[in-house]
Parts: C-alpha cells; structure tokens; sequence
DNA sequence: ATATCATGGACCC
DNA sequence: TGGGTCCCCTGATA
C-alpha cells in the first residue's frame, strides 16, 4: 500500500533516491541471502550500487580480489527494475492486460515526452487513441473555393460506413510464417490470396472455408506485394524479399520468373536485392517494382523480362517499400520508402531527381496510396505513428493536410502497418489500419483493427474478438462486398457485419479452420463433434495476458496441416 | 511459468 | 557514410 501510495506521488519523471523504509527491508532481505557478499557497509542508493556492479563487471581489481577468495560472483537484484530502462522505482509491463509504460520515455504512442500512454492526450480524448492533428490552413482561399463550387457537389450526408465488426471465417494458423499481404480476387468475391514471410502464396476460398491451397514454390523470402493480372484474373504477379517478380497461374500454381535481381545467390547483406513496391500499368503491359536500394525497376509482361534501365527513385541503398498508380492517371506513380519520403512521379518522364513531389515524413513511410476513385488523395502511414492525408486538389502537398496520431509502430518482427482505403467509399474518407497497442478489453488484451475516418480524424470504429490475442497489421477491405479481411500472424480473418454473418452462421457450421499439425494434434479427438466446441480456438489463441477469453459458442473445423494444404512444390 | 530467438531500423559517433 | 549498439505492448517454440 505505501508503495503504490508513494508512487503516486512522483512527479512524473524524476526518480527519488530510495529511502522508503519498506523497500530497504527488502533489500536486507535480499543482502541476507546473498551472505553480505557484495554490499556492506552503510546502504548506498541504489544508483551507486549499480556503478558498483559495473566496476564487478568490468574487472575492477579490489572486487576482483573478493572473487579470487573462492566465492562465486553475484549478481544482486535488490529491486524490482524497469526492463525497459533499467532504473528502479517503477516498473512498466503488463499488470493484467493492461500495459503499464516506462515513465522514463517519451509516450509510446504520440511519442511525445513528458507523459505516458495512458494520460497521452492522443488517447484520453474521445476518438481514443485517434486523433487529428489541428486542420492546417483553415481558412485558406483554397478552402473557400472548396466550400463554394465544390462542396455543393458532394452528397452533404455522406453514407453511412457499414463495419464489417465480426469474425465470419477463419483460418488459423494457415500460413507457416507471419502474413505479409492480402488480396481480394477482382472477380471472384470468394477468393482471398494471402502471401507470407516465408514466400507461399496462399488461395483460400472462404466461401467454402476449406477450399484453400498454399503454393510454396514460388518464392523464397518474404512475399511482399502482389497484384492480379489485368487481362487475365487467373494470375497473379508476386514480388518478393528474394529478389524476384513471379507470375502464377493459380488454378496450376505454375509459376515463371519474371525478373531476378541476384541471378548470382547470395554474395552477402551489401549486394543482395529485395523487391517490396509492386505495381501494374496495364496500358502499357509494364510491371513495376522498386527494391531496396531505391532502384525501380521495369518488367515487360509481354516479353516475361527486364526493359530499360532502372532509375533511383529513392535515397540511394534505401529501401522503397510501395508503389502506386493514381488510378485515374497511371502514368502517375506514388513511392514510398526508408528515406522518409512518399514521392510522386511521372512514369512517362521519369529519371533520378524527377520527381514532381516529395511528400516528407519524421520517420519511414510503410504505405502510401492514392484515394482509390479520384485519386486526389493520398493517405500514408509512417512510423512515426502518424496517418496522413494529403489533397493534391486542395492541400499544396507541401504539408499533409491532416495527421493523424494512431498506434502502429514499427516492430522487426511484424510486418509493417498500412493504412488501406475502403474502395466501395464514394467519399473516399473511410480506412482501416491495424492497432499495435492493446488495450484491456474486459481483462484480456486485444489489438484491435480501427476504422477511421480521415476527413475528420475521428475513430469510426474499432473491432475485435477475444480469441484474437495478435497483432492484426495486414487488412484489406473487400472491393465489392462488406468484408474485412486480416492478417493476424499466421492466421486469416473474415470479417462482415453482425447481422448479415448470423444469417450465414445458421446455415454454415465450420466457419473457423486450425491448420497446423501441432494444434490439430490437440484438438484431433474432437474434431468430429463440432457441437460443443466452444472451449476454445486452438493454441495460436491461448493469451499470455489478461484471462483467459472467453467468447460465445463457435464451430472448429480441425484439418490437420498435411491434409489441408495440398501444397504444390 | 519462463527463456530464447528471429533479425530491421534508429541512433550515435 | 559506416559500423556498433540497442530495442517497448511479438509470437512461436523449447
């Protein structure tokens, strides 16, 4: 009690020197186990006995001695210590499912210093974690233009946004490694393809649920872009970490190389080629694809090879991890990259240095993509944990014309967040971004997926479901239905509004699939009797934080990895 | 319950 | 500009 009391007291950063008389009974207690070894004489604070260990550590020869008499050396903990800096006194990591910030650094979601997640501005004020910065050039003629000749064209009630809010179908556990991509077929609204860090190209029917293949012949790193053929939506163009743009027949999983960049394997980190951006001018029959030393790179799709020379797009030897064409104009064609520049150039007249915009950002760019109808606007996502929005008719694309702060930071071991616009929004002011901070949704920690509204800023909605305990970083909103698709580590999600999924639920029983023969072996015993099997969803669900989840009756399908996947090598 | 690891980018000099 | 070091809300596996 005195502990959590003197807590509150603290000023918000500095850290008293400990005198509390609770906390140095511990510390005797802890001495007394470690038989007086190391500290001895009047009680240091806390601070001097880390230089102390320090000095141990570095070989200091008096202590040195001491170990030399044939006691080991010890390591003392005498208090509990930040993990994530190392001082004492506090202690940030999860108390529940609640995630308790380090004091001493800047707030882990506005990264603003002096205050923590908690009483971050970002996330008391009603949006919740969403909120815009203050509109730039408010009254602006541009602005007044806007009003008066423009606005009077826009429908004033925009339609309402319908939130694809519950898990319809799921695959868990699908994919061997994290999802890194996700893809709507252009026709087929059934068809979902999903590529992985460990290169295989996922054809899941969802309509079907079991109807899925995994081709994993195709590449050998990360799958990081794809996009259907334009003439014939029975292939599909990959580009990959291993440095080579593939197309795949996906009825056969036949696939032919397009381009390699390291036609001679590996000659170390310095020379080795990775292709993140993709993009399809379909006019033209070109593939587009840049790599990571700032390169973009042109396929002929005709030929199946290279054309041209490639032309630095990007900071030299940085990395340009997306590509986009306006989809009006394609000659237009947005980049993003490491060099913590979204650009825009004209492929028609397109060399080093000419580009007609460089939009900038505080940190590296994961996406950038123009607004899907008009293609006026351009949304980005930064990890500087801001969304921003830039008007290319409205705003002078020298400043964004709204950032907006939302948790998406980057992690080495997720696969980057990208805001994604819905395509079916005539207003073009709908998107959806995963959330990497969790939040303590009745005692378990979930990251939900946020809909925004990027005219306003404001949060439209945020959904969740308790068995979903990971990080959902890819999502893809479906180009005709009300459908979410997500990527959440290795398993997929569908996603559609309450009402219209019950309606199916009544008629479909196996919504939700666990791949993966250590969680098939599980739940193998059961996997007939998909009446009551609402325990749970299988292993890739047990949460670390928080409870346990517990969560309405759904059916399991258990398909064992070896005789789901037909895999095609 | 807990330890380990995978391994990209920022930041510092 | 390049090498060394650090890393927080992961997630799978031992």
């Amino acid at each position: 009690m005195s502990k959590r009391a003197r807590r509150s007291s603290f000023p918000e950063v500095v850290i008293e020197r400990e005198t509390d008389t609770e906390e140095s009974s511990d510390e005797e207690e802890d001495e007394v186990e470690l038989e007086n070894d190391v500290v001895e004489a009047d009680e240091p604070d806390v601070e001097e006995e880390i230089e102390e260990r320090k000095r141990e550590d570095d070989g200091d020869s008096s202590i040195a001695d001491k170990k030399g008499k044939g006691k080991a050396p010890i390591t003392i903990s005498l208090k509990k210590v930040c993990k994530v800096c190392k001082r004492t006194g506090h202690q940030a990591g999860f108390q529940g499912a609640t995630y308790i910030d380090c004091p001493m650094k800047p707030c882990f979601l506005c990264k603003m210093p002096g205050h923590t997640t908690v009483n971050c501005p970002h996330r008391v004020a009603m949006e919740f974690g969403v909120i815009p910065a203050s509109r730039k050039r408010t009254h602006s003629s541009l602005d007044y233009v806007f009003e008066r000749q423009v606005r009077c064209g826009v429908p004033s009630i925009k339609p309402a946004f319908v939130i694809p809010d519950e898990v319809n179908c799921a695959v868990i556990r699908y994919h061997s490694r994290r999802v890194t991509c996700l893809e709507f077929h252009p026709t087929n609204n059934n068809i979902l393809l999903s590529g992985d860090k460990k290169g295989q190209l996922g054809v899941w029917d969802f309509g079907k649920v079991h109807e899925k293949t995994v081709y994993g012949n195709i590449h050998q790193a990360l799958l990081n872009n794809m996009k259907f053929g334009p003439a014939n939506d029975g292939t599909v163009y990959t580009a990959s970490s291993d440095g080579t743009v593939s197309c795949t027949d996906l009825e056969t999983g036949f696939s032919t190389s397009l381009m390699n960049l390291n036609p001679n394997g590996w000659q170390g980190r310095n020379s080795w080629k990775m292709l993140y951006g993709m993009e399809l001018n379909a006019e033209k029959g070109l593939v587009l694809v840049a790599d990571s030393f700032g390169f973009l790179h042109f396929v002929d799709t005709r030929a199946s090879s290279k054309i041209g020379d490639s032309v630095l797009i990007h900071k030299k030897g940085t990395k340009v991890v997306g590509l986009h064409c306006n989809p009006l104009q394609p000659d237009l064609l947005l980049s993003c990259g490491n060099d913590h520049f979204a650009r825009i150039w004209d492929i028609r007249r397109l060399e080093a240095e000419s580009c007609l915009h460089a939009l900038p950002h505080k940190r590296v760019v994961n996406s950038a993509y123009f607004s899907p109808l008009s293609g006026s606007k351009i949304v980005t996502t930064s990890i500087d944990n801001r969304i921003r929005v830039w008007d290319s008719i409205f705003g002078n694309l020298d400043t964004p014309s709204r950032e907006i702060v939302h948790s998406h930071d980057f992690n080495r071991h997720l696969t980057p967040f990208r805001a994604e616009w819905d395509p079916k929004d005539s207003s073009e002011s709908l998107v959806v971004v995963g959330r990497y901070i969790s939040e303590n949704y009745n005692g378990a920690a979930l990251h939900p997926i946020d809909f925004i509204d990027i005219s306003t800023g404001q949060l439209v909605a945020e959904v969740m479901d308790p068995n979903i305990t990971t990080i959902s970083p890819v999502n893809k909103l479906h180009p005709r239905d009300d459908v979410l698709a997500s990527g959440s580590s290795r398993s997929l999600f569908i996603w559609r509004p309450k009402e219209k999924s019950e309606v199916v639920q009544e008629k479909d029983t196996s919504k939700i699939l666990v791949c993966n023969g250590k969680g098939s072996k599980k739940f193998g015993d059961d996997s007939d009797n998909d009446e009551d099997d609402d325990d749970d969803f299988g292993d890739g669900f047990s949460s670390k934080k928080g409870k346990k989840p517990k969560h309405k009756k759904t059916n399991i399908v258990i398909m064992p990895s070896n005789s789901s996947k037909k895999k095609k090598t």
